[in-house]
DNA sequence: GCGACAG
DNA sequence: ATCTTGTCGC
């Protein structure tokens, strides 16, 4: 049977009433990264595999990882993303051995229609701290960040004003990605996190999302 | 009606 | 987000 996005825009609205977006204050020492990647990604039902990574924080080395394979019965609908990507990620997650501080998510948190992207559905199901970092804007308005690696502007909502995110230069002369708090952190919180992780990555990717992405194309070609 | 639209 | 090499620009 069809899945019911109508239904999934009312699951959407009550999740969004459990988010706690609050200053994050414990120290971090373990942060995660995850992502995804389809047999065929055109096709529903196709087969994903989820992987999660485990880095130290500051140091950003690789503490664990581990993957998952299921199938995915969900098509992709913008704004919709986390129904098809939930459950697999859930399956990844529930591997690891050493439970992150905070997790960072392929994808947007609060800067979603509904104010529930996948890393504040993440958040909310788990209960664990969750970062969006998309690649992609998706919701909200903001103003281009300077060139510089570093440098950001704030996401804002188009009817409230608040301000949902950042848009982050995480290196000099290639295109942002987009920060918006999942769970149980802010916005400033967020990209102040972020920006630690962001000076000691190389790549536009900040590492943990980076590695697990490396990671699972491992994964996809010794499981031919 | 039109454009925009994470992965 | 998949399949894929070399090439150009900073």
């Amino acid at each position: 049977m069809k899945f019911d996005f109508s239904k999934a825009a009312k699951a959407q609205n009550i999740l969004r009433s459990k988010l706690r977006l609050v200053p994050f204050k414990k120290g971090v020492n373990f942060i995660a990264g995850c992502d995804l990647t389809f047999l065929n990604p055109y096709k529903t039902p196709t087969t994903g595999i989820g992987a999660f990574v485990v880095l130290s924080f500051p140091d950003l080395e690789v503490v664990e990882r581990v993957y998952a394979v299921m199938n995915v019965n969900i098509p992709y609908v913008p704004g919709f993303l986390a129904f098809r990507e939930i459950p697999l990620l859930l399956r990844t997650f529930r591997k690891l051995k050493n439970k992150p501080d905070v997790v960072i998510v392929d994808g947007h948190g609060i800067a979603h229609p509904r104010r529930l992207g996948i890393a504040a559905h993440f958040g909310v199901v788990t209960g664990i701290p969750a970062i969006g970092c998309a690649k992609k804007p998706l919701y909200g308005e903001f103003e281009e960040p300077c060139n510089e690696k570093g440098c950001y502007s704030p996401i804002k909502a188009p009817d409230t004003g608040k301000v949902l995110g950042y848009v982050l230069r995480s290196r000099e002369n290639v295109k942002p990605v987009y920060i918006s708090p999942g769970n149980l952190v802010d916005s400033k919180s967020a990209l102040d996190l972020m920006l630690k992780i962001v000076d000691r990555s190389k790549y536009r990717i900040p590492e943990p999302t980076r590695l697990a992405h490396n990671y699972l194309q491992e994964v996809r070609k010794s499981l031919v």
